[in-house]
RNA sequence: GGGUCGUUAACUCAGCCGGUAGAGUAUCUGCCUUUUAAGCAGAGAGUCGUUGGUUCGAAUCCAACACGACCCA
């Protein structure tokens, strides 16, 4: 007896993949078509809602003829009738009712139907004993067959790992991850319309680089075979966007990908969107300004609302927000003391009781950014300006005409990490040349993510380049704020994963 | 790079004081024309992440590795 059974699992590979595989076999063998493209939809799922929704008394066998077409995501089968759920892009569901003597042959076809096939189904509509609307079936059609079956209903897929590596699975069985990618895509849209209203010229420019300038930061190395030549992704697109504004356009702005060859973590992936924004005769206290309507404007548009819940914190986006030169912040709420801020050696003391690692070799202004990072930063909840940035840590930023040690830079911060970057640009060729050679020089003394001379962006410069301020965003991360996701990996359709060997 | 946890059927998970694997859903067979995680009866399904070690015997103990989650750098 057990022998037998043995026998029969070897040969039948008893589940459900090869099962499914030998079926659709059988079912082309047949000569029934599988895979056709001539059903013809009447209306959306969210259509039919809204006709429903506008004239329910219309509904009924005498009522209006709806085709819908989706993915079978429910079957309850009772023999000779059977109730089915569909899915549509829209993604609403329906309630079909199909009965063995209005279908015919069909109901025998559907018999061989799976959950997460997609069908097609005509009929009118009226209510189940519960009041549900359910279309009558007067035909049903397979569209397209599943091969491989849905994660279980009720619990559906969970495990991140699958969720990441198959997202289609992940839309499928999870609406709040659909909702988070429509979020994401309205975020874009919203930006886009700011900045188009307000007169800037959308651009694309070179994600494949000689020089990766524009952050601080290590870069992917790619290679051109017909040029025999390295290249390198971007890690920003900031020297190129203000090329152009060299060339006479005062306002452009790139939604776009960067890429950094750095770790991964809930904030990181090494390929994420960022926005940058180039306008012409403005300053960083313009940047600021425009900043706080634009945060409320997607705000708004993204989640109906200009206050937006993160992680347990009620961000406010609208008003005015705290602008707080970075020294001031080290002191008031990093608790630096105030005498320590010019003394190198006091700082790197200090640092190095607050466990903070500082390389000796780093000048005032990076110590004093690596503490802002881990003193100051987590503790900025609510929108906030940090401004007067060290001009070691900013290359390409205008030195304050108040205190040459400065820059006319800030950094935007929102439930304690870093959204956004903004200053008036350095449009001295002579100082960005001597800005360069120091990068150049912290380069040699072994950071690898200082700059690299940029020749070419000198001699644009010395064209002449109106008076600037410039900015960047970070899309992932500012979408995470506006879905309420804890990893930046909820907001990116198909993070980063390392291939599986064994499977 | 370091730490903690995880990886068992298609999915969600039990099993882990070592004795050769289990539930629910899904699948298959039979019954069923108003279900809502439908129901009833029966059945099949697993390289227990990979490799090695300890042992008479390993999903279980140990080690290395792979992948992932979270935290730290």
């Amino acid at each position: 007896m057990q022998e037998n059974k043995n026998e029969n699992t070897q040969e039948d590979a008893g589940d459900i993949l090869s099962q499914r595989r030998r079926k659709n076999k059988e079912m082309k063998a047949a000569g029934i078509n599988l895979y056709p493209n001539d059903f013809k939809v009447s209306h959306g799922i969210n259509a039919v809602r809204q006709e429903i929704e506008g004239a329910p008394d219309r509904m009924g066998p005498d009522g209006p003829v709806f085709s819908v077409a989706g993915r079978m995501m429910a079957i309850n089968r009772f023999g000779k009738s059977a109730f089915i759920r569909i899915k549509d892009g829209s993604g609403e569901l329906i309630q079909a009712y199909l009965q063995s003597k209005m279908l015919g042959e069909a109901f025998d076809l559907f018999k061989q139907m799976d959950v997460g096939d997609f069908v097609g189904v005509t009929g009118t509509l009226f209510t189940t004993r519960t009041g549900e609307w359910t279309l009558d079936a007067s035909t049903f059609r397979l569209l397209s067959k599943a091969t491989r079956p849905l994660p279980e209903k009720y619990h559906g897929l969970k495990d991140p790992e699958k969720r990441y590596r198959k997202r289609y699975v992940d839309l499928i069985m999870n609406p709040e991850v659909r909702e988070i990618f429509l979020r994401r895509s309205r975020m874009i849209q919203a930006v886009r319309e700011f900045f188009i209203t307000r007169g800037f010229l959308e651009v694309e420019t070179p994600m494949m680089q000689v020089v990766a300038g524009g952050a601080e930061a290590t870069p992917f190395v790619t290679h051109h075979n017909a040029l025999g030549m390295d290249l390198f992704l971007r890690i920003a697109p900031e020297l190129y966007l203000k090329r152009l504004v060299v060339g006479g356009f005062d306002k452009v702005f790139e939604i776009n990908r960067n890429f950094r060859n750095e770790g991964v973590s809930t904030r990181h992936n090494p390929e994420f969107t960022m926005m940058e924004f180039y306008w012409a005769y403005a300053t960083d206290a313009d940047l600021m300004a425009l900043s706080e309507e634009l945060f409320a404007h997607v705000a708004k548009a993204v989640t109906g609302d200009v206050v937006v819940n993160y992680q347990g914190h009620a961000i406010r986006f609208d008003g005015i927000w705290p602008k707080i030169p970075l020294l001031d912040a080290l002191v008031e709420i990093g608790g630096v003391d105030k005498k320590l801020l010019d003394d190198r050696e006091g700082l790197l003391a200090f640092a190095k009781e607050k466990n903070i690692s500082v390389t000796k070799t780093e000048k005032l202004g990076k110590v004093l950014t690596k503490l802002f990072d881990v003193l100051v930063e987590p503790k900025l909840i609510q929108p906030t300006f940090i401004t007067g940035y060290p001009v070691e840590v900013s290359p390409l930023s205008r030195r304050s005409d108040k205190n040459p040690m400065l820059t006319e830079r800030f950094e935007l911060f929102v439930a304690g990490r870093e959204i956004g970057n903004g200053f008036s640009e350095l449009n001295d060729p002579e100082d960005q040349r001597q800005r360069f050679l120091m990068q150049v020089q912290e380069r040699e003394a072994g950071d690898a993510e200082a700059h690299m001379m940029d020749e070419d962006y000198i001699e644009a410069l010395e064209y002449g380049m109106p008076p600037t301020a410039g900015q960047g965003i970070g899309m992932d991360r500012l979408a995470m704020l506006l879905t309420d996701a804890a990893s930046i990996r909820e907001v990116i359709l198909f993070p980063h994963m390392k291939p599986v060997s064994h499977q």
